[in-house]
RNA sequence: UCCUCGGUAGCUCAGCGGUAGAGUAGGCGGCUGUUAACCGCUUGGUCGUAGGUUCGAAUCCUACCCGGGGAGCCA
């Protein structure tokens, strides 16, 4: 007899089958055990009968402690009473290891144990579940421009110097002589390989020594980025916003479990369809003003302003042409307004905060050349970079959107820390 | 870096000058359909650390350490 993961029971009903898993918990009830068993797709109850199994057997059930690794045999069945449907009526149980003092609780803890326990606390239903919505938008967001004829070129992790040359960046010895940095960006080198490919794309961790400790905030997260050549801003708009839905969609279609067990409120992402609304900054001024949210206009965003924005439409919201003063030297300038930069922000609803940052790239050399020396950057680092627009520039934009935040605004997280495997904060590197 | 809140049992917290508490987890016993099961009993503490005030400090004061939330910066 072969194993038989849980989420495949439905199919099983009536037949007998072998669940390697671990112990979840146990109700007991005089004669009458129920273990709830999970095996990394699913939780379901086992259900053990004094004098239908060996007394040995109905006292062993009874004792093991939660999280003991367990391999079980028995019938599925349905039966409305329990969880799921289904129930698995114990036949046999072989203990691999009786485990005492398992240290999370079913109860509320707090985040400071969850975390200090992550490789523990991983095996918990909500966070499992969490796993496994953030492996399928990462599917999700792969299969969106593999589809479209992206080709993923990933960026370096060292890097010798700082890609954008704002974030504070973390450093490392680079063998005996040279320093070297953990990218904070792959944007830059997205964009040497959009000119040698076309479409590409960049995709993987990046690395900011911010001392930022917010709910939105890793020093080291996921994040995806195109870079198309012969793009303009609206085209990369279009692309932002296509990608947002296609990893939305992808998860209600397969997750639909997941998101119940999170007790996300489906319908807020079901209406998650193209078209998102497009202000301009001057706009969502204008309505911050309006919103009274103690926005400043000529700053960029801060935190309760994208939440107000994204409140406001209940859908993610694109923020194009900001004063240039607020972004990153490398944008292109609006010919229609040379005070404004070509960058757009997508806004997440619901407190998601920025999903998206991304522009149409400056592709003048004397343009570029200038904002380096304006922004005070070493033109030396820059150097490879600049024969971008040397040899066959062209029109070209992209944007990053953060994994993290994304994940968490589609399971209705609060934190990002839950949305990556083993977050790495300001404090903490353990485990 | 700044602002703010907190550190008491394995965990979640109450106690806020006068004998260290509850729930939960763990242990023992009971219960044939439980859903955070329930009922009875029970083990469990250098009250973050170091000073200080006081007859007496978990409680008041000072410093430090650790953590949470937020600002700035960003995804």
């Amino acid at each position: 007899m072969s194993q038989v993961y849980i989420n495949d029971f439905g199919a099983h009903v009536g037949k007998e089958v072998e669940l390697k898993g671990w112990l979840y918990s146990r109700r007991s009830k005089g004669k009458l055990h129920f273990l709830m068993l999970r095996d990394g797709t699913g939780i379901v109850q086992s259900v053990v009968a004094k004098g239908e199994v060996s007394d040995e057997l109905f006292e062993q059930a009874g004792r093991i402690g939660q999280e003991s690794s367990v391999i079980v045999r028995g019938v599925v069945r349905a039966d409305a009473r329990a969880a799921g449907g289904v129930e698995l009526g114990m036949l046999d149980l072989q203990v691999l290891q009786d485990v005492k003092d398992y240290p999370i609780a079913h109860q509320e803890h707090g985040p400071d144990f969850l975390l200090g326990n992550r490789h523990l606390w991983l095996r918990s239903k909500k966070q499992a579940a969490i796993m496994r919505i953030r492996s399928r938008i990462v599917r999700a967001i792969r299969d969106f421009f593999d589809d479209r004829g992206f080709t993923l070129m990933d960026a370096p992790i060292f890097t010798p110097s700082a890609c954008e040359g704002t974030s504070t960046l973390f450093e490392v010895n680079y063998f005996d002589e040279a320093k070297a940095y953990l990218t904070q960006s792959g944007q830059l080198y997205g964009e040497a390989a959009a000119m040698a490919l076309g479409k590409v794309y960049v995709f993987g961790p990046v690395f900011r020594a911010e001392k930022s400790k917010t709910r939105r905030h890793l020093t080291e997260f996921w994040m995806v980025e195109p870079e198309v050549a012969y793009a303009t801003l609206e085209d990369v708009m279009d692309l932002a916003e296509g990608l947002i839905c296609a990893a939305v969609s992808a998860v209600l279609q397969h997750h639909r479990q997941d998101l119940a067990d999170l007790e996300r409120d489906v319908t807020k992402l079901e209406r998650i369809k193209a078209p998102f609304p497009r202000i301009t900054y001057e706009e969502a001024a204008v309505l911050l003003e309006k919103l009274g949210t103690g926005f400043v206009r000529g700053n960029d965003l801060g935190a309760p302003d994208e939440t107000a924005l994204g409140e406001h439409f209940g859908m993610p919201v694109m923020v194009h042409r900001w004063p240039h003063e607020v972004k990153a030297f490398y944008m292109k300038r609006d010919a229609a307004d040379p005070r404004l930069a070509l960058g757009v922000d997508v806004i997440g609803p619901e407190g998601a905060g920025e999903l998206v940052g991304g522009s149409q790239r400056e592709d003048n050399l004397d343009e570029l050349l200038g904002r380096i020396h304006a922004h005070g950057l070493p033109e030396e680092a820059f150097a490879w970079y600049l024969d971008l627009r040397r040899y066959g520039s062209v029109p070209h934009a992209g944007f990053g959107l953060g994994l993290e935040r994304t994940v968490a605004w589609i399971c209705g997280r609060e934190h990002v820390r839950e949305c990556i495997p083993f977050p790495r904060t300001l404090n903490r590197i353990y485990p």
